[in-house]
DNA sequence: TCACGGTGAGCGAACAATCACTCATAATTG
DNA sequence: CAATTATGAGTGATTGTTCGCTCACCGTGA
């Protein structure tokens, strides 16, 4: 996990404060996009003023890593405490699945905000974090798979990395259909409208899928 | 497909003038998104002036929806062309895939607009679009899905619709992998480096994948 | 205890750049 | 010579960033 994008102030400062700094500027920057977030408005919300603001970011792209930064690592929190279960392939991957319902409402903000940066192709900076937000997942998947293929669980004709990065595909994809705007609307469009209060009718259905894919 | 963006004046002008109106603003909303696009920049690169920027579309917004309208056109063309074949599931599965890579690569800049879009945080636009950008292929997965559980091709176990959507979030992430450059990434730390010299062997784990997961 | 000065967090009005959009004027067309 | 189309400098609104200032706090020395 690199560096960090904020002055030292913003670590001398009380946590409380700190902490609704981040949480207005992830939420900001989650429901308008970097472009029409806005470091005055976000300051008021967070309760200080602009000049503080810059106190402690050099820039609005400074203030937009560090929020990043934050939901990263609370992403990987949860999916870690998952992964660290003796659960085999498919009872971990069903975790997940339920992981990410829950976690997908109750941390809408974060969900949205790695949206965000899946489309914000133009700085160093977001690709280097991102390269290191797909690393755990990208290694914590594909030895999952070859563990299960060691235990005879999986087929062996397939190739760990590649159905890692399929199932990833697919898990991103539920995580964005229940957190951001346009895959919601595409999830509907494909299920029915009545789509997220079948949360359990979907867990099976896609562990069914993932079953027959992998045996 | 929902009515016109742009004025009739627009429809007036030379088909060349037209295209390279659209073209360059095709090419400018997907390397820079909506916000940072300037239209002032489109127009003078598509060899017209601001003023007759305005008198072919009402606002940005017109002249977006208008180049995602094409967009859409143009991906609907070429995935119609696939889905009218005769052949089984399967089979059009692995033409769409081959799609995938040859059209992600040729029409970058189209595929880029797309992703552009789902990530887009003004609901009153992403409303506008998703119904018109997702219902062609929604009907069409999951027509194709139910035929070949009546041919038998196909576990009856499943709900087409879910699983057209399963499909879907694959083509859609594939898509991504070819074109968009955090999707780029994110595929070369799931499979290795060398991933876009091996569109063949993609093809083979992909379909051996989605046969598994159907049959 | 009190006065003093140094430090740096906090402030927000003002600045400066950007850019969507307009309009008076010119060119073109029929 | 109308009528239509094209032009691009100008306008106004927005917003990232700066800067001169205040003030609470702390250490020091008398």
């Amino acid at each position: 996990m690199s560096g960090q994008f904020h002055k030292d102030t913003f670590d001398r400062i009380p946590a409380e404060k700190r902490e609704r700094v981040i949480a207005t500027a992830v939420r900001e920057f989650a429901n308008r996009g970097f472009d029409n977030a806005n470091i005055n408005t976000i300051a008021e919300q967070a309760g200080i003023s602009v000049g503080s603001m810059y106190k402690y970011f050099d820039s609005k792209e400074s203030l937009f890593l560090t929020a990043i930064h934050y939901g990263i690592q609370t992403l990987d929190a949860v999916l870690s405490d998952v992964l660290a279960s003796t659960d085999g392939l498919l009872e971990k991957a069903e975790r997940i699945v339920r992981m990410i319902q829950k976690h997908s409402r109750e941390q809408r903000d974060l969900i949205r905000l790695y949206n965000e940066i899946t489309s914000e192709s133009n700085s160093e900076l977001v690709r280097k974090i991102s390269r290191e937000m797909e690393e755990v997942s990208s290694n914590a998947y594909s030895r999952l798979i070859s563990e299960a293929q060691t235990r005879g669980e999986v087929r062996r004709d397939l190739d760990p990395h590649l159905y890692a990065y399929f199932i990833d595909s697919l898990f991103m994809s539920m995580q964005f259909s229940y957190a951001c705007e346009y895959y919601q609307e595409r999830f509907r469009i494909y299920v029915g409208e009545d789509i997220f209060e079948r949360d359990e009718w979907v867990v099976r259905q896609f562990i069914g899928f993932l079953k027959a894919a992998l045996t």
